[in-house]
DNA sequence: ATTACTACACACCGAGTAG
DNA sequence: TCTACTCGGTGTGTAGTAA
């Protein structure tokens, strides 16, 4: 993005909705500062900078202005949309380490099977992979959409914290989730559930890569 | 977008790309006022109204800042992504109602038949298909990626001018291109060719509607 | 009705500099 | 070194108003 552009985004975006970004359209500053939450003289002060700039075309008529977007108001729209792409291109992908499980997993997922499946709608393998990943990947899970929370419960003798899940495709080709405890015990560690034995599914070892997608 | 945000989507932006949305970045104001060419100052000063917005944290150490952009943050940009992505969905979608052509169409392909061929990689039909179009999308044509300029050329008698094209996918099936002569003589008409006939191939009638798309 | 000027207040930028 | 303060010059928003 071009700062010299950053005061007038606002606006130029509100226009490209307006114009369709290849449309005209007849308007007029007192409509567009009420849709836009600014006053009549600085939308007047704005469209003509915009138009010094070359980012607008601009006709005063007897009711009011008619706006066009030039190809340079449009391709500043179009940069921006490309930066928005490549930071959001790998935003579903997860990659990491497999690690060798405690076999704790497999103990949990038994006790949470049932409500596994009513929120999952998959019978899940009780066997866990466990996957090493960065911060940033730990991050990009924890924000991500399709966030399936299963709550805790109490047994007797003692109480099981919530789970959250996300569905994800693992190497490609299997489709399960990725859970994570409320309250996990070991940092950086996420744990993948499928219908099946991912592990030997996939003829994985400790140690190797292994790509998810969030979905 | 919301307005109140805009004088830091330069920044943010930046620092998005820097940490990679979801990662820590290690930096100091003055690397970062370097990058985005403005003041230590003035990064000092935006990365704690940005930190008091909630957009980011920010740690100072004792050799510069460590940065994270949080949920906030990260969602001012997916919006920002959203909105870019809704001006651009339908970038590449032509409509227009199908007219007569005057058999002029014809002539000129016949003419220009092997520079056709030669720039396009198809043998053209010789017949065109006639599409009227509003102004708005005229101009999206006009603005749009991947045109080809054809050269004019000179006979004894007379001079052809240079002529435009865009390859598109025309009805969803047949793969062609859309062609406007550079001074074009009748407005809002653009011309399709194609290697067969498109009209009777798509049974297509005068009054009709037709969709290509550009690529 | 409009647009857009002038005038003024407030916000913002960046040089200098303290901590 | 670093961050971040003060402060003066400039930029930006809006009320009033002319055309």
């Amino acid at each position: 993005m071009d700062e010299q552009y950053q005061p007038y985004l606002h606006l130029l975006l509100h226009l490209a909705k307006n114009t369709k970004l290849y449309g005209r359209r007849e308007t007029s500053t007192m409509k567009l500062a009420e849709e836009t939450k600014s006053s009549q003289q600085t939308i007047s002060r704005k469209l003509q900078e915009m138009d010094d700039l070359g980012l607008i075309e601009r006709k005063v008529t007897l009711t009011g202005i008619t706006l066009l977007l030039t190809a340079a108001g449009i391709h500043v729209l179009e940069d921006l949309h490309e930066e928005c792409e490549a930071l959001f291109e790998h935003q579903s992908s997860i990659e990491g380490e497999i690690i060798s499980g405690l076999g704790e997993g497999k103990y949990y997922v038994r006790l949470y099977r049932d409500r596994i499946q009513k929120s999952l709608h998959f019978r899940p393998f009780y066997g866990t992979l466990n996957i090493k990943v960065d911060d940033a990947t730990l991050r990009k899970i924890l924000l991500a959409k399709g966030k399936v929370t299963i709550e805790g419960f109490k047994t007797r003798n003692r109480t099981f914290g919530k789970v959250f899940c996300w569905k994800t495709a693992i190497g490609g080709s299997i489709t399960g989730a990725i859970i994570l405890p409320d309250r996990s015990t070991h940092k950086n560690v996420i744990e993948v559930i499928a219908p099946v034995n991912i592990r030997k599914k996939l003829k994985l070892e400790n140690g190797g890569k292994v790509q998810c997608r969030l979905k």
